[in-house]
DNA sequence: TTTCGACTATAATACGGAATTAGTCTAAAT
DNA sequence: ATTTAGACTAATTCCGTATTATAGTCGAAA
């Protein structure tokens, strides 16, 4: 029964939200998904396994998004841009999302590792995609596409900082500064 | 007895930067000091007190270091490679340092926050008066002083991230890369 | 003025018993 | 056969308390 499946993940997913991994107990997540603790185990190998695939939902989603992005946008230019406006923009609202975890993350969950990983590359792969194709378009000059990649991606994990402590609008405004920067540079032109 | 002062502090640097702060205790730092406990209560106001002492003098010797690097680079370009190249090289020094703090700084020590606070006002000033002689002498590109600024420093958010898992040599090379990337841009030159 | 040992109040720690909790098992219901 | 649940267990967390460690004080002596 994928219903009941659901009905724990949802349940999961609300408490864990408000209270965190370790505050939400198997109980808790069984009394709001209206069964058995061990019907739970029926569908789930434990705790963690729960969790895990509410992560992996999430960032389904978030895929989802940075690839709708990217296909709305027409230019090379504008993916990048709206890749990384996307990306800051959900990454804001999933960790407010997540707020109550933050802490516990300190504890090795290994899927959180694993998620991380992941993304890594999944990132990696688009941006090389683009950059790539701008060269090819005679957009952006000829360069090493890895260098290229690691330095945006290094510049997205500065916006990510200052996104800590930040409003959204005005990290919208940031990552497209950044962004414009990257692409046309600061010296003067010839 | 300033010479007094000093053994308190030396020893009390040996002993933080290979325990921590809350690690060191008082009476240590008096044994290694060779003078009593109540001894060092005339000189220094509180544990915190000899501690702050200890981050101000640091915090000297780097915006010193700071400031020769890019009295000795010459064009604005090279002042602000010099300037980003020696902070990141240098803060990775202090951080590997006080490696043993980086857990106790998410306990507010205040006179922590006073230094990021004056660190930031330091590299702003630096950053905009190097931009702003960029300008001047036609090198940049008119543009709004404040933002590049910005984007320079939360482009170096993202380097001393990335430098917590990364060697000094790769730490360096990166730092030319995302400069240059910041002079010049991606796009092609008309 | 400078130094120190003795002292105190407080904060950290250790510990043992009680309560929780993740996960299992057996058996009943569908 | 599949699904559910309540009782059960082993392990962990919690909690109150007794003990220790520690930052900081004080008065006296050098």
């Amino acid at each position: 029964m994928d219903e009941k499946k659901e009905r724990i993940i949802v349940a999961a997913k609300e408490l864990i939200a408000q209270f965190g991994f370790k505050k939400t107990t198997m109980d808790e997540i069984a009394t709001k998904a209206r069964m058995g603790k061990s019907t739970m185990y029926y569908y789930f190998k434990n705790k963690e396994d729960i969790f895990a695939e509410i992560v992996r939902i999430d960032s389904d989603i978030f895929h989802q998004k940075l690839n709708e992005a990217i296909q709305v946008a027409n230019s090379p230019q504008d993916k990048i841009m709206q890749y990384v406006r996307t990306r800051m923009l959900h990454l804001k609202e999933l960790s407010n999302y997540y707020k109550t975890l933050t802490h516990e993350y300190l504890d090795h969950y290994f899927f959180i590792e694993q998620v991380r990983e992941e993304f890594y590359n999944f990132e990696n792969s688009i941006l090389s995609d683009l950059i790539n194709a701008g060269i090819e378009q005679k957009l952006f000059a000829p360069c090493d596409v890895d260098v290229v990649v690691r330095m945006i991606t290094i510049a997205i994990k500065g916006l990510e900082y200052s996104s800590f402590t930040q409003k959204e609008q005005d990290l919208e405004r940031d990552s497209k500064q950044m962004i414009d920067i990257i692409f046309k540079g600061i010296e003067v032109r010839a």
